[in-house]
RNA sequence: CGGGGAGUAGCUCAGCCCGGCUAGAGCGCUUGGUUUGGGACCAAGAAGUCGCAGGUUCGAAUCCUGUCUCCCCGACCA
């Protein structure tokens, strides 16, 4: 493609909409423009790079047996009504205004509905479906340019299977190919299991890039693989002291000290002799939750466990439940249900709140002084703490959720009524998997991964082209013939190139769109070494330059790519 | 939805607090010329309903009210 009759309008600047690398270098290179929050579209060169990543994915899902359908993105509500999912999606469904149709956010019931009559018989099963489309979520907040947008492009597939057996087949083959996928698109990445949540299903996998720009924190063991979302990850910590005698229970008067901080720097003593009080509501009755030291409280974790409606108690509440305000609040005279991290169990001698203002305790003993208490894992997993599973030390990070994996089982079939006939006549419902991929997600955490401060640094797989050819001075006449040939014979070789034929921008201007755009090879046609018959090679990955003889530049080439 | 920031030329932004003639800069763009191995130079030029609506005023980019849009943090996120 010759770059002087193409639109490919890199950017000099930072555009302000953009916070990221990923969304900056995509802006600058002229891959993408916005037109409206969350809502993008790919220019040419961009373009490029969505369908090498979507041709690797059509490969692997192939090569499991996938086929490949195409599902309308829009859909009669009446079927989402059906599954229950108009309101479980809630505003994040887009409703068409003049028609009773929705803008399909995934595919489950349409799979499931095109599956009911006509997936009879147990001879018509597995099957794996998949598409590669645009999906439709009205996202409150689109964010981290195309990594959370209102419009985007997933690859969804999903299994139909007799049994649970033979899902368990169908999801292996998936996990595998993804893992094929995301290596073939040159990601690091690490697996996270994860609860379904409202897709409703059994087990699932999350495939995940360590970001900033991630939407989701995880706790990762470098050593051993494990790794969690903090909402339920754990880690071996040190519990809570229990010294050989306890003291008796012992009032201080501690003016002005609210925090847990503050508590250890006016006694002079730990924070692992400490107990934090948090009074939440469960069901309209207070319970007190008790923590180490300083640690927070893990909501997520605190849900499950009490079960039921829990939020915070509002400071007003405070006083009447405890008799204190925050900052004085502990568990002895509390008169409400109590429970504790598991960091605390069988502690003593430690320090918490009197549930009078100004005072605290000392001597509290957990055993002796708390009897009732009930303990749970309450924490949040920290940096620097040890794995549960190999005891090496764990990473909290942000990370990008690429891909994700779902046992579903019958929910959809059963709703839709997607049944077959066994070998004895006898009728079940069809069970299902669910797998998304992120297509602009690749993309995306692709750059995230590979760029310097001149650009975009593009490996083979995912690159627009293979070869950036650059002719210096298209003026004289020697580079322009050269280079045109040069051009036309790579093509020939089965190389994409893009040449910079343009004649009307000097070198400079050249090599940066170059570095910027982040060819794997630049070819560089200058007077300087072409009077001696020779032309430059430069490798964008590692800076290097090399000056090769013409005829030889197809071996060289060879080599190289 | 809560909190914060922003909307002025294609892009990045200044001007706004403290109202005043024809609204500015850099980059980009057009034309001519000189350049051509790291965003080169000279000259001439085009380009803006100052997000929108209303109000205050002799006079509004500037003050007031409303509204829309975009960005960031949080909430939410099959």
């Amino acid at each position: 493609m010759k770059f002087s009759k193409s639109f490919i309008p890199t950017l000099k600047e930072v555009p302000s909409e953009a916070v990221i690398p990923s969304h900056i270098l995509m802006i600058r290179a002229g891959l993408v423009r916005q037109l409206s929050a969350g809502i993008y579209t790919w220019l040419p060169l961009g373009y490029r790079v969505v369908r090498k990543i979507t041709e690797i994915i059509r490969e692997e899902m192939n090569a499991i047996g996938g086929q490949e359908f195409h599902f309308p993105a829009l859909n009669p509500k009446e079927i989402w009504e059906q599954t229950g999912r108009v309101e479980a999606f809630g505003d994040t469904l887009f409703h068409v205004k003049n028609r009773d149709y929705v803008l399909a956010p995934t595919h489950e019931e349409i799979v499931a509905w095109h599956a009911q009559g006509a997936l009879t018989s147990y001879k018509d099963l597995p099957q794996i479906w998949y598409q590669i489309q645009t999906k439709f979520r009205n996202e409150p907040r689109p964010r981290s340019g195309v990594i959370r947008g209102r419009q985007f492009l997933m690859k969804d597939s999903y299994t139909l299977d007799r049994t649970f057996e033979d899902l368990d087949i169908a999801y292996d083959k998936h996990d595998k190919a993804y893992r094929k996928i995301f290596d073939r698109s040159g990601l690091k990445y690490f697996i996270v299991g994860a609860s379904s949540g409202a897709m409703g299903g059994s087990k699932s996998e999350e495939f995940m890039v360590k970001s900033d720009a991630g939407e989701d924190t995880v706790a990762y063991c470098g050593k051993c693989g494990y790794a969690a979302n903090v909402e339920v990850a754990q880690s071996v910590s040190v519990n809570a002291a229990r010294d050989n005698e306890s003291k008796q229970l012992f009032e201080i008067p501690t003016p002005d000290v609210k925090s847990i901080d503050e508590l250890c720097a006016f006694l002079k003593i730990d924070e692992h002799e400490t107990a934090k009080s948090r009074v939440y509501m469960h069901d309209d009755k207070p319970v007190l939750v008790l923590m180490l030291g300083n640690d927070e409280v893990n909501e997520s974790k605190l849900g499950p466990a009490l079960g039921g409606n829990v939020r915070p108690c509002h400071p007003e509440e405070l006083k009447e439940i405890s008799g204190a305000d925050a900052g004085s609040i502990g568990p002895i005279g509390f008169k409400y249900r109590i429970i504790a991290d598991n960091l605390l169990e069988g502690a003593n001698n430690l320090y918490s709140g009197a549930n009078k203002n100004d005072y605290h305790l000392g001597g509290i003993d957990m055993k002796r002084d708390v009897p009732n208490i009930e303990y749970f894992d309450l924490r949040t997993v920290e940096s620097g703490e040890k794995c549960v599973r190999c005891g090496s030390t764990l990473e909290v990070f942000k990370a990008i959720e690429l891909g994700h994996i779902f046992k579903l089982g019958t929910k959809y079939s059963v709703a839709l009524g997607v049944n077959y006939l066994d070998e004895n006549g006898k009728e079940h419902p069809v069970v299902m998997g669910s797998y998304g991929i992120g297509v602009e997600r690749i993309f995306a955490c692709y750059l995230e991964q590979n760029y310097d401060e001149k650009g975009i640094i593009w490996k083979k797989p995912l690159a627009p082209f293979d070869i950036h050819l650059i002719g210096l001075n298209m003026k004289n006449s020697l580079i322009d013939e050269t280079s045109n040939k040069i051009y036309e014979e790579l093509q020939k070789e089965g190389y994409e190139v893009l040449f910079d034929d343009r004649n009307d921008v000097s070198a400079g201007v050249k090599f940066n769109d170059a570095d910027l755009i982040g060819m794997p090879v630049q070819i560089v046609i200058g007077e300087k070494n072409l009077k001696d018959g020779r032309v430059e090679i430069k490798l964008r990955a590692k800076n290097e330059k090399q000056i090769v003889e013409l005829p030889q530049l197809n071996n060289k080439l060879k080599e190289l790519i």
